[in-house]
DNA sequence: TCTTCATAGTTTTTT
DNA sequence: ACTATGAAGA
């Protein structure tokens, strides 16, 4: 057999790999090697002879299991590499908690609520309950819900635990137990689980179906968890009665990089690993080959002012290298410029494609991109709004629930009414009362409307009457069609974006694109499906997508760019070069952050934005930020005192920022400063300026971001030229000739448009 | 009932 | 800045 690819790792990598006697642990330094222990594990498992469905290797991001398992079938071909269990926990125990739904009192077929489905139930439930809804906020209720339900507190043990509803009383919610039991009563009437069930139904499975446990117990030989460290204790506990026949469980991450506690995750898990399973065997990597020693020292220095971590020195053998470069900054748009020169002056020697810019927040990134357009720096952005957050998506994806689920009211209540058929807001509050009045769903309450007497028109229970039919008329083709067929059917006749056709606007023709993008998916994942025989029905389709947050879209555009995204989507990730924007006081520590163990975590933040850079890190600060709607004056993060000052560059103090302040060189445009001349070939005064006094009569070319003539690059058109340029109401629209496809009219707003030099 | 306009409230990180 | 809700007009 052949096992020479494990040649590739070093000792202590090779000997976790080896292991398979019983439970390890795997404490893995940044940049050690940790992906690729996890990968050669399951492929050195799968050269033994284990049999791909019999390993479960679970995740934290859909992206990193579809790596994982493209790496994996380098090793050991496709057609082996398919058949594993591996995916993100969400994904994985979905999948199961469908063949198994009927146990719990669920169809196959339950729906998926979101976190917006969730805060638009509890708005109603609030509503109903006649509370305020300023005391008892969705977003507030909801995360207390998912941390209930990630400790798995089931409403019965809330309303009993003394302890949590005194507190609840203290802090002024006193009804939030029954908030709590309403809403999960109303998910399990829609057929609905959200995020956080998919977990907690699990372990109510397991726990109350010992044959059901022990079939998954034996299913599953081997056990393998990456980023253990950012697990929460319904995870820790599904595993753990799981992997209790064999104990063949293998978990590996680095309590360094804990950053999901926000979410439930208990460092605990890590720590005490070796107290869960008494055959615990602890490797550790401490070789770190991504960076250069410079980076590794400054992430150590940094990482070393926290006081709960498990002992270990993680060092680089690589180049000594260069050090981090920090900048300061006068406001925000000149951090943006900042790094969109250094970017420049990078680029001689990286391409885009190496060069990342990390924030702790999305909304720093508009500023950033900004310059960046300005630079003609081609730039992509992760996260943010997602493909499927947007509303057009979120509506075709909602007409998919109710046509496989009848009963998933936030789905029905979001579509009733869209494209606008007559059926309002009033008509709906109605059928919902009967519903809650009959404890039932306004589906029932449709199929049998004459029924229940409702004070309704004629004219709008005609209406009624037509949506039923066709959302029916939908349902009856589940089985016949494929997910393909019938969606393009629903886009088709529900008339969602009908009216797009008959509008030119940018925005209709990117809900339009959306739409259609949508359906490229769907029939890809038919294609895959049918290619390995398996059913393309549409709940199958949606079971997949419900947990498809973000980034699933990797068009595959081959230019090198930049890449943008939060610290946290960048875990497991590394670039040549990193940026690091944001290093303040109330931002980076975050304002929300009080205890000391909070604020470990934000510094367990930037030591994985440090060490995701392998050659260069530059971090950046701004004395003054524009933030909800005002600019304040920022510290700089307590952070930048945490790294040892040896292996920092302070470049650029005052260069180009102090200076100005004083001489007052800078207009203060609705409160926001604006330097006039510290950023090369800026046109941002004049376009503030334009934006504040609109002045019709003058050229508008004048006030314009981009000059007639202009080259500039759309994402969907491609190359043209600027042909008139002028604002209206505020927003700047540009005429683009793009030759063969026509001459647009576009809004910069929308229209992501990059400046080709 | 729908559309438009105005106002108010809110912004950490994600499956 | 941006969205989400509410009020007024069509």
């Amino acid at each position: 057999m052949d096992f020479d690819f494990l040649n590739e790792l070093n000792e202590n990598q090779r000997a976790a790999v080896e292991y398979t006697d019983g439970a390890s642990l795997v404490i893995a330094g940044a940049g050690s090697g940790k992906t690729r222990v996890l990968t050669y594990k399951i492929a050195f498992l799968l050269k033994l002879g284990i049999h791909p469905v019999s390993i479960l290797a679970l995740t934290f991001t859909n992206k990193a299991a579809r790596e994982m398992k493209e790496r994996i079938a380098q090793l050991v071909g496709e057609k082996t590499a398919r058949y594993l269990w591996m995916g993100t926990f969400h994904a994985i125990f979905s999948r199961i908690l469908r063949v198994e739904a009927e146990k719990l009192g669920y169809t196959k077929n339950f729906s998926i609520y979101d976190t917006h489905d969730s805060q638009s139930l509890l708005k109603t439930i609030v509503k109903e309950m006649k509370l305020d809804d300023k005391v008892y906020k969705a977003s507030a209720l909801h995360s207390r819900i998912s941390n209930a339900k990630n400790n798995l507190i089931s409403p019965k043990m809330y309303a009993a635990d003394g302890e949590l509803c005194k507190n609840d009383r203290i802090i002024k919610i006193p009804d939030f137990a029954q908030i709590y039991a309403t809403y999960c009563a109303r998910l399990r009437s829609a057929d609905a689980m959200d995020f956080d069930d998919l977990l907690m139904q699990t372990n109510i499975l397991f726990r109350d179906h010992p044959d059901t446990l022990a079939k998954y117990q034996e299913a599953f030989k081997f056990i393998l968890v990456d980023e253990y460290q950012d697990t929460n204790f319904a995870q820790y506990l599904i595993i753990k009665k799981l992997a209790e026949k064999h104990e063949h469980i293998c978990v590996v991450g680095d309590d360094a990089q804990s950053i999901y506690s926000f979410r439930g995750a208990n460092i605990d898990n890590i720590l005490k690993f070796k107290d869960a399973y008494r055959s615990t065997k602890i490797f550790k990597l401490e070789q770190n080959y991504r960076s250069t020693q410079t980076i590794v020292n400054a992430a150590n220095s940094l990482i070393d002012k926290n006081e709960n971590q498990i002992p270990k020195k993680v060092f680089s053998e690589n180049p000594k290298g260069e050090q981090i470069i920090v900048n300061t900054a006068f406001t925000d748009i000149e951090e943006g410029s900042i790094i969109a020169n250094k970017i420049v002056e990078f680029s001689e020697k990286y391409e885009y494609g190496q060069i990342a810019i990390l924030y702790r927040t999305n909304a720093q990134s508009r500023v950033i991109e900004d310059a960046l357009r300005k630079k003609a720096i081609p730039y992509r952005i992760w996260g943010g709004l997602s493909f499927y957050q947007r509303k057009e998506i979120k509506d075709v994806i909602a007409y998919c629930r109710l046509v496989s689920n009848h009963h998933d009211h936030e789905a029905l209540q979001r579509i009733i009414n869209v494209p606008a058929r007559g059926i309002g807001d009033t008509t709906l509050a109605k059928l919902a009362d009967a519903a809650t009045a009959q404890s039932s769903t306004v589906w029932d309450i449709l199929l049998d409307l004459p029924r229940y007497n409702l004070p309704i028109n004629a004219g709008t229970t005609q209406k009624l009457s037509a949506f039923k039919e066709m959302i029916l008329n939908f349902s009856e083709k589940i089985e016949t069609l494929s997910a393909y067929k019938l969606l393009a059917e629903i886009v088709k006749t529900s008339g969602i974006i009908a009216d797009t056709y008959s509008d030119k606007s940018p925005e209709s023709q990117s809900k339009r694109e959306n739409v259609e993008e949508l359906l490229t998916a769907v029939h890809q994942f038919c294609e895959t499906r049918e290619k390995d025989n398996q059913t393309t029905s549409l709940p199958e389709f949606l079971a997949e997508v419900s947990l498809l947050t973000d980034q699933d879209t990797d068009k595959d555009d081959k230019t090198p760019k930049v890449t943008l995204m939060t610290i946290h989507a960048a875990k497991g990730l590394e670039f040549k070069v990193v940026f690091i924007a944001g290093l303040e006081e109330n931002l980076f520590p975050s304002s929300f952050c009080n205890t000391p163990r909070e604020i470990e975590e934000e510094r367990r933040l930037l030591y994985v934005a440090i060490t995701r850079a392998e050659e260069q890190c530059v971090i950046s600060y701004a004395k003054s930020r524009f933030r909800n709607g005002t600019t304040s004056f920022c510290n700089p993060s307590r952070f930048l005192e945490n790294i040892d000052e040896k292996y920092l560059d302070r470049e650029s103090i005052g260069e180009n920022s102090s200076e100005f302040f004083r001489k007052n060189d800078f207009w203060m445009d609705n409160n926001r400063f604006v330097p006039k001349e510290s950023l090369p070939q800026n046109n941002y005064s004049k376009k503030r300026l334009s934006e504040i006094t609109p002045d019709k009569t003058s050229n508008p070319n004048q006030n314009s971001t981009y000059a007639d003539a202009t080259t500039v690059k759309h994402s969907i058109f491609g190359i043209g030229k600027v042909v008139e340029t002028n604002f209206e109401a505020g927003n700047e629209k540009v005429i683009v000739d793009f030759g063969a496809k026509g001459t647009k009219t576009l809004l910069t707003k929308f229209a992501k448009l990059e400046v080709i030099v």
